[in-house]
DNA sequence: CCAATTACGAGAGCAGTGCTCTTGCTTTTG
DNA sequence: CAAAAGCAAGAGCACTGCTCTCGTAATTGG
């Protein structure tokens, strides 16, 4: 879209960059309440009021960051379910859907484990009367697509067994199917955008240490867990 | 256990409450975050450095909020299972456990949207480089022993219908039992600490904001989702 | 009942923060 | 080649958590 016009140009891009790989070191060293502008600026040698002229504030920063992680989760998540899908490519076989569900939340629960202030950033308590700007929403909702898209493959394919909807519930349903996943029937839709909720509270509720002396085979537990998160969205498994 | 001894004892304690009910109120309106000792002096008519005879840091005066967030979102939920305990005190009816539960859950869901930033505070990121005390352990448990109560109530009065565990999780699932629910069955047990963090997962993408321009039933779609939630714990329905 | 101890409030001060403004210098542009 | 725009640097403001000292008040032991 826009080459580099000058050196001036290639500079402010090195330098951009430079400021958010060491914001992202601080923030993964400290977390994000103690990523401190000066203390970046200080890093990379320059003074503060310098850092101005790239980002105008300390929250147009954290927001590049959370931009940046939510990129790198979708990213994560679509990696594994390009692999997951290319592993078992077979279209009819049952179960190969679920196995997918499956790749794909603990690719996403290896992101977080590897990433927990990242993960905090972005699905934890929101920064201080901080409202998500427009430029967010669409790297936010990657991971979700992902779980959206391996829904409509395992409707289209193998069919899914899914009670249908009480009748308080349907016109919600229809809406959300209607938004965000138009192949999809309603009667899955509205499970599918639970699941997806829930599974990130088995995700924060290990992040933050609400499993500290509660749970201790994380992994295990995990992955049982999302498997019957699965099956609540209709997804088939081996048994047919 | 300790009675008041003099003018002395009585101010503290007093003092301790007034700087405790501003601090809550300045985290009701700006978030933990701007939680600031300062201000909150200034507000009493002190200077900043006679608050801390009172808490010896703004940690210790986060983790004060932080035990009184969760005994109250604690104390919630069992008032809201008193309540539903006595409004259908029929033991054989089926359904009564799972009203119960449902209850329960909306009455954690309604304290959470009245208390978006105790909320955040207790279930949200946790604090910068901050380890829950000791103190807090005790507090935190407590909505969960509700759930676990219902659960109990119900595999004792109805019988909980639950496949059985998979071999790679049983152990885990057995150690969880013996360790916060003596009278469940394992196979109950895990599912009920994963219905445990969904629920809050559920309840953490609203009061984040996450289901902005997603859900917009919230309160029917939060119902459908936890009762769902109970029948994977095996809570038996109307119907059997 | 009085002296010693202890608790407390006030103030000054330190190091740190986000952010603004002005001052020169360099690069880019018309 | 001159004008305009971009940039780094420094000083400075208002704020933060926290420490230390110093007088005063309440509490306690003899």
């Amino acid at each position: 879209m826009s080459a580099i016009r000058g050196a001036r140009e290639r500079a402010r891009i090195e330098v951009t960059a430079a400021i958010k790989d060491e914001a992202r070191k601080q923030l993964a060293a400290e977390g994000a309440a103690k990523l401190s502008l000066r203390a970046v600026a200080r890093e990379l040698g320059m003074v503060s009021s310098a850092l101005y002229r790239y980002f105008p504030s300390r929250d147009e920063l954290l927001t590049a960051l959370i931009i940046d992680a939510y990129d790198s989760v979708g990213e994560t998540a679509e990696r594994a379910h390009r692999t997951a899908a290319a592993e078992n490519a077979a279209p009819a076989r049952p179960g190969t859907h679920l196995a997918r569900w499956v790749a794909v939340a603990c690719a996403v629960r290896d992101w977080a484990l590897a990433h927990p202030h990242e993960y905090a950033l972005i699905y934890g308590s929101p920064v201080p009367g901080y409202t998500a700007p427009q430029a967010t929403i669409g790297p936010a909702s990657r991971v979700g697509l992902v779980f959206i898209a391996i829904a409509e493959d395992a409707h289209r394919e193998e069919g899914i067994g899914l009670p249908p909807l009480t009748a308080e519930l349907r016109p919600e349903a229809e809406r959300i199917a209607a938004d965000l996943a138009p192949g999809l029937p309603p009667a899955v839709a509205a499970p599918l955008v639970a699941a997806w909720s829930q599974l990130f509270g088995l995700l924060s509720f290990e992040i933050f240490g609400q499993f500290n002396r509660v749970v201790e085979a994380r992994e295990a537990f995990f992955r049982q867990a999302v498997t019957e998160l699965a099956r609540t969205v209709g997804l088939l498994d081996r048994r047919g």
